[in-house]
DNA sequence: AGAAAATACGCAATCGTTTTCGATTTTATA
DNA sequence: TATAAAATCGAAAACGATTGCGTATTTTCT
């Protein structure tokens, strides 16, 4: 790290106070104008930056925000994250962002690191392995203001940004039994996280409510690895009895729903009828097109760093209030779900 | 910021100078294995953990390095910074993100801002609008390690990444004309930044090479705006003597070119081959399948990371070379190119 | 004109570390 | 046993900013 000048140094040049100078950048009203103009000129002049470390270790915030994702290569995380930039920025705010990869064991080593103070507060979305959540608990003991989107942790009282899982869910079965599925099947990362427990719910309800028997080995649980993804779900469309539908609660399970169709000879959407939960730009452009249903992400990304900087930038705020707040999602009707 | 209990409390509490907790902490020889082992098991009873301000102020360095991208909803950059973090974070480094989403202003925004040694070092990929290049200059000049990746500025003396884009984007108009290309075009973003400079020389060099006489209505400069790039092709590929062939210098371009080609009722690769250097997943899901010059993201990150690690976390290093380090493409060819 | 109040600025402490320089005690050497 | 040499630890000064308090000067009021 390179610094330059210092304000003491600032202040000497100019045959003042550092007290004086800090007050005259800050334009306080103890110091006149004129001094301040002369204060302005010279630190423009002298190029001088105020060291952020001196003042976050004075004044105790960083206005730093740290930011949790389980995956980066993901245009829903990337979009939310946009969606946090563009409100955090106006503030001055700086994203400190980190990438679990799904794995709880990097997401406890990054909280616990965060469990120091370098960022004044914490949005994130937990990893698909994270069942245990003592590592979140002292985040939130230790008082740092978290809040959680799309996979959320319900033990934590404090806010989350969630789409209506189970509703949208409901609603993409619903399309998928209206073209002609008989035999729809649930793709989800794990049994644990928020995200898969609601939309299987609302997968269930559709079933229920169409008065279709779920084959509960049709509820598949899926892994990181595409490659064993892709075998698992070969597996599963190869059997004598298979799915005609596809409900993939995440985007990667429905791209391996793709390449495993393939390799087991199934044609899209005449023997299976593909539905994903996606924020691919390009859903339109897939082969066949993918039927999705698609998180307002940047404005969930938006009212999160809202939430935020009320509570940071303004004194005497409360604790962030429990609540589950709900963006509901759009579902796109496309190629992947065409009844013949 | 919620701080918790800090260095003088905990040495208070063991009735210990704050010198000789500092150095039971930081495991120094000074201090006898006794007084450390009391020093830690405290620490961890209290649950201790040093304020990173107070050490960036003291020590004079963040342990955080910038990362300056164009955009986020891009695979290639994307893994770029998932190269980079599995590396910094060995190193107990932060990644600090920003994305100028391809507009010049904010670059400088950001790079202003940054001027004040928040981070250690700063990687980046500079916004296709960057033509002026003062602000990355006074970077430079004041000492802060900068590492440019794929957008590169030559004119700032420091390390570079790239793929062989001249080279790569040769073989790919070759394989262009080879598959029956008569009159292939070049789409980029703008004139001006390092890779459309490179790939288009490439382009070039191919057609020459195969007697081609190419057409500079043919060299099709595009826009930030995804409609409006529509438009223009549509409108390129709707003329009568339309070109046969699209290499994109840009992922985006490609989808583009795909959304144009559809509404010009254009078939591909029947009537247009495209090809286009893009780090998407699924390309090989695309309706054509689109072929590919990809780079290798995540081990430019890599290497930029581990670069960077070297300078900052050894003693006595010298600045960063003023080279150009290369790592090439990889051609995948699927059916957007096929000839019939 | 004299007192009160407003204006403009400086001094010094503080935030939480690290580190230099000593000081003291213990151990080793002659 | 006296002395040199390790071995341990403490006091205090940084790092660079902010801020409460004090003070000198000027302005305003009666």
């Amino acid at each position: 790290m390179v610094s330059g000048i210092s304000l003491k140094e600032l202040a000497a040049e100019l045959n003042l106070a550092p007290s004086t100078v800090s007050r005259a950048l800050n334009d306080s009203y103890e110091i006149s104008e004129q001094t301040k103009k002369k204060v302005l000129s010279m630190a423009e002049k002298l190029n001088y930056h105020p060291n952020p470390f001196a003042r976050s270790l004075r004044e105790n915030k960083s206005k730093t925000i740290a930011v949790i994702i389980p995956e980066r290569i993901n245009n829903f995380f990337a979009q939310v994250i946009d969606g946090i930039e563009s409100i955090t920025q106006e503030h001055g705010y700086h994203l400190l962002v980190y990438c679990t990869h799904e794995d709880v064991e990097r997401e406890k080593k990054i909280v616990s690191v965060l469990l120091n103070g370098r960022a004044d507060a914490i949005v994130m979305s937990v990893s698909s392995q994270t069942s245990d959540i003592s590592h979140l608990r002292k985040l939130y003991d230790r008082g740092l203001p978290i809040l959680f989107f799309d996979r959320i942790c319900s033990e934590i009282p404090t806010t989350k940004f969630i789409t209506n899982d189970y509703q949208s869910t409901l609603e993409a079965t619903r399309h998928l039994i209206q073209q002609g599925c008989k035999r729809p099947a649930f793709l989800m990362l794990s049994e644990d996280i928020s995200i898969t427990k609601e939309r299987h719910r609302g997968f269930l309800a559709a079933l229920k409510e169409a008065g279709i028997e779920h084959n509960p080995e049709f509820s598949k649980v899926c892994c990181q690895k595409e490659e064993r993804n892709i075998e698992i779900l070969k597996e599963l469309l190869s059997k004598e009895n298979r799915p005609d539908g596809i409900l993939a609660s995440v985007e990667k399970l429905a791209l391996a729903t793709y390449q495993a169709a393939k390799k087991a000879n199934v044609r899209i959407p005449e023997d299976l009828k593909v539905i994903s939960f996606s924020n691919m730009g390009i859903a339109g452009l897939l082969n066949p097109s993918l039927t999705t249903i698609s998180q307002p992400a940047c404005c969930i990304g938006e009212e999160c760093a809202k939430i935020l900087m009320k509570k940071l930038t303004k004194v005497n705020q409360p604790d962030l209030p429990n609540e589950v707040i709900t963006f509901p999602s759009k579902l796109t009707i496309r190629a992947s779900t065409m009844a013949e």
